[in-house]
DNA sequence: CCGCTCATGTAACTGGTTACATGATTTA
DNA sequence: TAAATCATGTAACCAGTTACATGAGCGG
């Protein structure tokens, strides 16, 4: 899975994501990260404390970030930023995000799901595909709710995000819909 | 994230899909087990001998399937099949089989990719996305001769879960190409 | 008889999670 | 002034992984 990060420079996806949000969001607190993870739809990671602080404290002994203690007002915080050598490992990433394997095949667990639905009679199968194609129909009008939120960004990649998330979910919408078909008695 | 199996009879989606590969591949043996895991190319789990094992093992303390040591030739072996409450927490399962959060939205890593890629020069960026695209390229030939394979099954649902892949990667590319053409100076 | 597959099993580790605790600052 | 948010941090846990070890059976 993702490699290890003892040997090279090399970075795990989560460790990527964070330098990516250190590099583009500036000087920033390990608090702000963790929002960034927690406001993303993306249902990969939680943005959990547990996760960030240790993190960053490790790219920080690897030298990829650094932190500066500022004081805002009385209470002290860190400001994160991210190091030339934390650029160029980022870099690396950009370019060679991952394998094959990892890149190929997405993991939808409706597809999981599908695989077995025969394990039912087939018109409930069918009424809970129909109950699926419903979800995903809402979750389309959020990306697309999404999409317009980032229409007046400089940069055209969080729209590109919000456009990804949306395609996807029509396109398995299209298959669930593909599904119901071939449940026909 | 999953739910835990604690309170009630839930099931994990791990353990779901275990208890389906035994139900739906009659009596079998956790090296079966395994394989089908393996085989499958779907990157989530890897079917490793340290998930399956103990987790087989707690199915069946929880009495969800049950085992017979059966002798092949000289070297005894465990059986495993589902039993009637294993069946039924498998049916809860399939009716309902994870929250709105979990179904919604998949998690991309080339979405996560392209989130930063204002951070390579434009033309760069540009010919790493045309190569994401060739290798999801042969991952929809991959898709397609993995749905000819299963063509003459009499279920339809392993020709549909090759389909849900087809479908996915398509979508992937065109949105790579929605991307390429946004990275235009 | 050598190497591959079948089959079982365990130990050490990892990359996260939830949950908790603390306290400052801001807002209603 | 109470409640929400900002900000930091840690402990316990969990579901998986890799890697290793063992040994039977089988095909070339």
């Amino acid at each position: 899975m993702a490699k290890q990060s003892k040997t090279t420079n090399a970075a795990t996806e989560l460790e990527a994501a964070v330098l990516g949000v250190v590099w583009r969001d500036g000087p920033c607190t390990r608090y702000a990260i963790r929002q960034d993870f927690r406001e993303s739809r993306a249902p990969r990671w939680s943005g959990s404390a547990g996760a960030i602080y240790p993190l960053v404290q490790r790219l920080e002994l690897r030298g990829l970030v650094r932190s500066k203690s500022t004081v805002r007002g009385k209470r002290p915080q860190r400001d994160y930023r991210i190091t030339p050598r934390g650029r160029s490992v980022f870099e690396r990433w950009l370019r060679a995000p991952f394998g094959p394997a990892e890149a190929a095949l997405l993991h939808d667990p409706l597809r999981t799901w599908v695989l077995f639905l025969d394990a039912l009679p087939l018109d409930e199968a069918r009424s809970l595909v129909s109950g699926a194609i419903e979800v995903l129909g809402q979750e389309v009008l959020r990306s697309k709710e999404d999409f317009r939120e980032h229409a007046n960004d400089k940069s055209p990649l969080s729209r590109l995000a919000a456009r990804n998330a949306l395609l996807l979910s029509q396109a398995r919408i299209r298959w669930l819909v593909e599904v119901k078909e071939a449940l026909q008695p």
